[in-house]
RNA sequence: GCACCCGUAGCUCAGCUGGAUAGAGCGCUGCCCUCCGAAGGCAGAGGCCAUAGGUUCGAAUCCUAUCGGGUGCGCCA
């Protein structure tokens, strides 16, 4: 079934009348008409749409915008959809399209329980790697939001037609995971009835009691008071495998699932960094060399130092960065270098890191070492999660991370619910930062896009309710009239492109951003039939007219559901 | 010192990868419930889009410089 995008219907009608001025000679032949754009005026006395094909074909073409405008029109208006092709200002085109069309673009909406859905991305192979937090601890506020923030993006982008994994790397090769194994160890002291010894650097969160716990039931008193080469290697992969359950399930509170968790340490002996790194050494990537000291800030301790480097400033970065430490180890960078090279070598199209802000320094290595691994055939966008602000009732909420008691993914959801939590996380662009108020979240007001949004959802539910109970049937011919209506379905009408809008920049946030004016426009309508009976979509005492009414709420019902669902939330049929 | 992100109404923020007279919520002013859910809606006031140049038919959007805020900067991941 043919997909309705009614502004790219309208735009292939511009490009049809475009190609018949080239066949009469008005317009040369061979233009470009990729900057033709057909969208909605940011004023609506302007009309339904507005093209801007005549500003864009003036200078190629030879002609005066006006000129080509007038032509244009001429031919637009002959089309039956369209009722008016006016030129304005320097040579825009205004576009009143015909009532029926609207009526028209609600029954599409109605057929098509995959309305909006795009083939933007043509079956292309999406990597998204999100969280990725440390296993030492559970997740928190901030890979809260990276986590939402990641997983509306994937489906958004499968929503657009893309195929996409969901993945998570698991840091579990560098040293933090041995201090997460000596603190396991001390709580497994503790389990065994002597006092931990939890000293700084250790990490001190009561999370690991029951590791402890565990641990002591498993082994007993085998390791109380041996030394660590005895029992490290053997607690640390005990205590990342209680980790990874304990992050597995704060995500499932989320809803988040992954596909694929990529272990780092299973790089480790496998060739795959030394294969990584040497595809980089055969393009003269790698040497040897020292690096100067960073100008303004020179650590104390600072002595030059030969080391193995990457040649990152080769493709974009600053410095050439260091891939293995004076030691002989790699850097935490080779790992990942030979971790997104497994991912180019799975045949991902493109690949995506969402990282937080704090890891901002990093990305222009990382593009550096996809553009060098992939000679540059594969994309790595790299989106930064900005922090999130807590507040209760408008006073800032304060953790104390030392104490090892911050805010976890698990306090929100339990405290705001899984879909407010979720809603609320993308009523911000990634890169701004986001102020989360455990009260004002759950508040019922207009300035609570979540409640918003869902309130719309709930009197939509209510009047299909009402309806039913007066049983009336399905109609063929939704009603569509009104100024009010007509903007509603105004709004409809622009869900496929706003999609793609989303997709084509990764950002999600727009959706949230839309479901607001979709719901605002609602609303509008709702509060309209107060005073006019005749646009409430239960008609007492008129079965055929309420169906044909209650087809445009239906409809936005389920432009919601498809928006909500992309972000990951659950629609409301009642407000609690 | 360098890099990246940000600077839009009193406040919190959108602004569709260059389009027309820059939008929304909060707050302020005034209205709308014998009416499908008023948990809503309508209207009004409020702006030199940080500043100064540049690019062009056209700039909040792109380029350069400056100011202001945030983040990061070899052997931690």
């Amino acid at each position: 079934m043919r997909k309705m995008n009614l502004f790219a219907d309208i735009r292939g009608l511009v490009i049809v009348a475009l190609d018949e001025l080239v066949a009469e000679g008005v317009l040369p032949a061979g233009l470009a008409y990729d900057a033709v754009t057909v969208e909605p005026p940011r004023d609506a006395a302007h009309g339904d749409m507005a093209t801007n094909a005549a500003m864009v074909l003036a200078k190629p073409a030879g002609r005066k915008p006006r000129d080509i405008a007038e032509a244009l029109a001429e031919k637009l208006v002959a089309d039956a959809r369209v009722v008016l092709a006016s030129v304005a200002g320097p040579g825009f085109i205004n576009i009143d399209l015909a009532p029926d069309v609207w009526a028209g673009l609600v029954s599409a909406v109605l057929q098509d329980a995959e309305y909006g859905r795009s083939a933007l991305g043509q079956g292309q192979k999406v990597n998204v790697e999100y969280v990725s937090a440390n296993p030492t601890g559970p997740l928190h506020v901030g890979h809260t939001r990276g986590a939402v923030f990641g997983d509306a993006l994937a489906s958004l982008l499968e929503y657009a037609g893309h195929e996409v994994t969901r993945e998570y790397y698991i840091n579990d090769g560098g040293a933090q995971v041995d201090v997460l194994a000596r603190s396991a160890y001390e709580r497994y002291r503790e389990a065994l009835g002597h006092a931990p010894e939890i000293e700084e650097g250790l990490y001190p969160g009561d999370y690991l009691v029951p590791v402890g716990e565990a641990l002591a039931a498993e082994v007993g008193d085998r390791w109380l008071d041996q030394p660590e080469a005895v029992w490290l290697a053997e607690l640390r992969d005990f205590a990342i495998e209680k980790m990874m359950e304990m992050i597995r399930e704060d995500l499932a509170a989320l809803g988040v699932k992954m596909d694929v968790f990529f272990s780092e340490k299973s790089l480790y002996g496998t060739g795959l960094i030394e294969a990584a790194i040497e595809s980089l050494r055969s393009k003269g990537l790698i040497y040897k060399g020292v690096l100067e000291p960073p100008k303004g800030k020179v650590p104390e301790d600072w002595e030059p130092r030969e080391q193995t480097l990457f040649r990152s400033t080769e493709h974009g970065d600053d410095v050439d960065r260091p891939i293995m430490k004076s030691d002989g180890a790699w850097t935490y960078f080779a790992p990942d270098i030979a971790y997104h090279y497994d991912k180019i070598s799975r045949g991902y199209d493109q690949l995506i890191d969402v990282f937080g802000a704090d890891h901002g320094g990093y990305v222009k290595r990382m593009k550096a070492a996809v553009a060098a691994l992939s000679d540059g055939r594969v994309p790595l966008d790299i989106k930064l999660t900005q922090l999130v602000k807590l507040y209760k009732n408008g006073e800032p909420f304060k953790m104390s991370k030392r104490a090892g008691n911050f805010v976890t993914l698990r306090d929100v959801v339990e405290a705001v619910g899984k879909d407010v939590t979720r809603f609320h996380m993308l009523t911000r662009k990634n890169d701004a930062p986001l102020d989360f108020d455990f009260d004002k979240v759950l508040e019922q007001s207009r300035d609570n896009p979540v409640f918003y949004v869902q309130y719309a959802s709930a009197r939509i539910h209510s009047v299909l309710r009402k309806a039913a109970e007066l049983g009336v049937e399905h109609a063929t011919l939704p009603r569509v009239e009104d100024d009010a209506e007509l903007a509603v379905a105004k709004k409809l009408a622009e869900w496929p492109r706003l999609v793609e809008i989303a997709a084509r920049g990764h950002e999600p946030h727009r959706i949230a951003f839309y479901l607001y004016d979709l719901a605002s426009a609602f609303h509008a309508l709702w509060n309209k039939g107060n005073d006019a009976a005749g646009l409430r979509f239960v008609q007492e005492g008129d079965r055929d007219a309420t169906a044909a009414k209650i087809l445009l709420p239906k409809a936005v019902s389920v432009v919601i559901s498809a928006g909500l669902g992309i972000l990951g939330v659950t629609p409301a049929e009642e407000m609690r």
